[in-house]
RNA sequence: GGGCCCUUCGUCUAUCGGUUAGGACGUCAGGUUUUCAACCUGAAAAGAGGGGUUCGACUCCCCUAGGGCCUACCA
């Protein structure tokens, strides 16, 4: 038996993977990864209807995206409903919980009153003789929770924190025929089971879970089971510091991925928002799993920013190799609408690094490569024509495409440009005189890297068609 | 209403009582340059407010203000 490091995730199915679930779920993965022990899946599916296969697999592709990965089969909980029961019906059985027979509108009256008499509420079937119990109404299980005094969850980021008791009234444990889900246990139940079951050490959640560790930890300590250590990291905020919500934008990872983010890229984003090592901003991978760890992780919620987003995955996107960035970005240029024969995947694998370097994201390579894209004769209107209206530009263009006709550089970018830059010097003009002409000829204009690059990338065929497109009329 | 948490440049953060409060994104200026980027250099930019404790507080304590979470037979 060794103290092996498992965490989990453990998301309620509702849809889409939430940025700020990717995140936690990054930080659980790293934490146990990185210290070779378990990171398990489970899926809080309690409620009937949230028991939802297709909701399952998007946050299992969400997760793979990110390239996480888990041990085993996801977990649903809603498949561990006898379980909770027989858990609940120990608790019963201990006397650390209690039949409770209030109709819906009894339990909102207490509460009410509860409320205004500023008291903790009580169900009167907490000290109830047994006896008098009715034999065919149905009942919750209510975990009967200690009134006065203190609870204190010993938290890996938040510290120390006390909860009065009072504040933490009796929870149901398991749900009666009141409800449309009799003998499902509630949450609170569910994650102490699962959690203790799965041999979890450490639970890594949001914050908006802490109130309920108190809870959970009462119910740890009534089973008598071990208190997993816990992590409640704060939620990341919209740009305007309320709780990330629809109208900031995209939500779940997916969108990110659509817009042509790199699970590296994105990682390494969420991993430094609200976790900090020092001065390091790049952190790939291999390195996050050797120093991640729970004490670097702020207390305070953090604002997502898409700018700081966009600039780390530029980085990754420069890491890539050629091929693998053309291969990545390939489904933007189909969806841009452009056909990929194996001519342009050719081009664009030689213009990978330019491309590379002007994109933030894959989904703009499309337009980064729009010189390469142009189809002949290239339109040039205006601004961009202008170069080649220049007097005796047209003959430079033409006798350059002369000479790079007989010339065998075309696979060397460098020398290409060495090869024009030596035209203009044999001539004894100013490089000035040719290098926008020719531009203007083989790019219509458009953003492009040096020339040189710009003929390898176009190729021989290509980049001769298109400057003697532009010589001058033979009449 | 009650319980709990949070508060350093616009944003993410470093600082673990003594620093010219550091880095990154963004912004601005310059450089490079055959276009657009990239890149390089530099600049502006912060301890929410008020009380304490201390020789000395961003750092420890209290109050205020602001923000967030929870307060279900949801998760």
């Amino acid at each position: 038996m060794t103290n092996k490091v498992v965490t989990r995730f453990a998301p309620s199915p509702t849809g889409y993977l939430h940025i700020g679930g990717a995140r936690t779920a990054l930080f659980s993965w790293l934490y146990a990864r990185g210290r070779g022990g378990k990171f398990l899946l489970r899926i809080e599916d309690t409620d009937r209807a949230r028991h939802n296969e297709a909701a399952v697999q998007v946050i299992v592709d969400g997760l793979t995206l990110l390239g996480l990965d888990w041990d085993g089969e996801p977990v649903s909980q809603f498949s561990r409903q006898s379980r909770h029961a027989e858990v609940a019906n120990e608790l019963l059985a201990k006397g650390a919980a209690y039949r409770c027979y209030m109709t819906p509108e009894e339990t909102n009256a207490a509460r009410e009153k509860a409320r205004e008499e500023k008291t903790r509420f009580e169900s009167p079937w907490r000290d109830a003789d047994p006896a008098t119990a009715p034999k065919d109404k149905p009942f919750a299980i209510r975990f009967r929770a200690p009134q006065t005094g203190q609870t204190r969850v010993r938290d890996a980021v938040q510290g120390d924190v006390t909860f009065p008791n009072d504040a933490l009234d009796d929870l149901i444990v398991l749900r009666s025929a009141n409800d449309g889900n009799e003998g499902a246990p509630t949450y609170n139940l569910a994650v102490v089971v699962d959690d203790h079951d799965m041999g979890v050490t450490h639970v890594i959640r949001g914050d908006d879970h802490l109130n309920n560790a108190a809870r959970q930890q009462q119910i740890y300590e009534a089973m008598g089971w071990p208190v997993p250590v816990f992590a409640h990291v704060p939620l990341i905020h919209g740009q305007d510091g309320a709780k990330l919500s629809k109208r900031h934008g995209a939500l779940g990872v997916e969108a990110y991925r659509d817009d042509g983010f790199l699970p590296d890229g994105l990682a390494n984003y969420l991993l430094r928002l609200g976790w900090s090592h020092g001065d390091e901003e790049i952190i790939p991978r291999e390195r996050a799993l050797e120093v991640f760890d729970i004490t670097g992780i702020n207390k305070a919620p953090a604002r997502l920013d898409l700018e700081k987003l966009r600039h780390v995955n530029a980085h990754y996107l420069k890491t890539l190799s050629d091929a693998d960035f053309v291969a990545r970005a390939a489904p933007f240029f189909e969806a841009a609408g452009h056909t990929l024969d194996d001519v342009t995947l050719e081009r664009l694998t030689r213009a990978a690094p330019f491309l590379k370097s002007r994109c933030a994201v894959l989904k703009e390579a499309p337009e980064a490569a729009g010189f390469l894209l142009a189809r002949r004769p290239l339109p040039l209107a205006g601004k961009a024509a202008k170069p080649l209206e220049k007097e005796g530009a047209r003959g430079h263009v033409k006798s350059i495409a002369d000479m790079l006709a007989v010339k065998a550089l075309w696979n060397d970018p460098t020398a290409l440009d060495a090869a024009l830059k030596t035209y203009a010097e044999d001539g004894g003009i100013g490089f000035g005189e040719v290098g926008p002409a020719l531009r203007a000829a083989l790019t219509g204009g458009l953003p492009s890297p040096s020339l040189g690059e710009v003929l390898y990338s176009l190729g021989p065929e290509e980049s001769l068609a298109r400057l003697t497109d532009q010589a001058p009329e033979r009449g």
